[in-house]
DNA sequence: CGCGACGTTGATTTGCCTCAACGATTGTGG
DNA sequence: CCACAATCGTTGAGGCAAATCAACGTCGCG
């Protein structure tokens, strides 16, 4: 069973008719570790759902410091919805972390589907509000916690990313440097 | 001409007959100030929508120190949407900075809403999408901005707020104590 | 093999916190 | 209308978490 279909069935029922509008709208690509899927002065006009390897979002600051916003693991969804909704320059990277396959769904088609399965706007509508819950809590654990907390608390969230995902990448996830990120894993580790 | 129908119909148009049905699902309230309209262990079931006054939302970590997660004025909508669509205890307190006038929109009217005007789901959408991208701004600003930045950057964006909402607000919600806060305020005052 | 990216470790610095004391303002009951 | 407490903002001294800077080992890869 396609991968899209079923995640999008966990909130809404789509007919066979319904699946096959979808899985038209969709375009699958595939892409090698360290590809730039978007950068800041182009406009995203996709969003991608995965559906194998990683993807990541972040930004680089004034200082040349990059700052990761999200991992994307098979079965999310990625894009910059700032530059998606806007149709303004991005603000962030897409980057590839592992080989990926993946869904374009180009801002064009989703207005489309829409349309053509308005069931699917729910779909995305309960998506995003997931997602706001996230980043509330996201930003809560960065107000709140300290570095260690957030970093364990990270492990237990996201076990297999800690394998796959280069350290430093975490770090800045995290919110710290990758030396400081070094030295608090050896600390943790002598408990 | 009604703020919330305005507010609506800047994303989608509605017909008389809709308008009348949004206004018949929502209802008014008034709250004097401090008023705590949520608090953890309560269940979420209404989304306000603020017709005069401010309202803001909080948690509070295991140390008792407040952090603001957001503040609402007039033409915003504020819930605890975690609570809201999980239907767990709430993480958030909701509380009134200054007496308020709000429509209250149950869960349950919502979903009506959803049913009977189904552009509203559209609206709905389009709003949340905005508060991703609120959100991972503010985010991306914790990360890589100095507490004076964020200060400055906060007074650019809102600077009505400044004057209305207790200093003590402001500096949680930037991210720092009121101590540091007011050094901070001392410091930019001298260039 | 040799280069570059990654992770580690140490010395030092710094942005922000903690604690404590002190006016100013608010509000509340007598 | 005043006295008093409570809350708020300010200021200073000292402390700590995390950043910075620098040096070094390791690994994967052209």
């Amino acid at each position: 069973m396609d991968l899209l279909i079923e995640n999008i069935q966990k909130h809404v029922a789509l007919t066979t008719e319904e699946q096959k509008i979808v899985l038209s709208l969709v375009e699958e690509a595939n892409y090698k570790s360290k590809t730039i899927l978007l950068k800041p002065s182009e406009i995203a006009d996709t969003t991608f759902f995965i559906l194998d390897g990683m993807i990541r979002s972040y930004t680089v600051d004034t200082n040349g410091v990059e700052h990761v916003i999200s991992f994307a693991a098979p079965n999310w969804f990625i894009t910059d919805m700032y530059s998606l909704i806007s149709k303004k320059p991005a603000q962030q990277y897409l980057s590839v972390i592992s080989d990926a396959t993946v869904y374009k769904l180009s801002r064009e088609n989703q207005e489309k589907l829409y349309e053509l399965v308005p069931k699917t706007e729910r779909f995305f509508r309960i998506l995003i509000e997931k997602s706001v819950v996230a980043h509330q809590q996201r930003l809560i654990d960065n107000l709140s916690l300290t570095a260690e907390d957030r970093y364990t608390k990270f492990c237990d969230k996201y076990p297999k990313f800690i394998q796959c995902i280069p350290q430093k990448y975490i770090a800045s996830y995290i919110g710290v440097t990758p030396e400081f990120f070094s030295k608090m894993k050896a600390r943790l580790l002598k408990k």
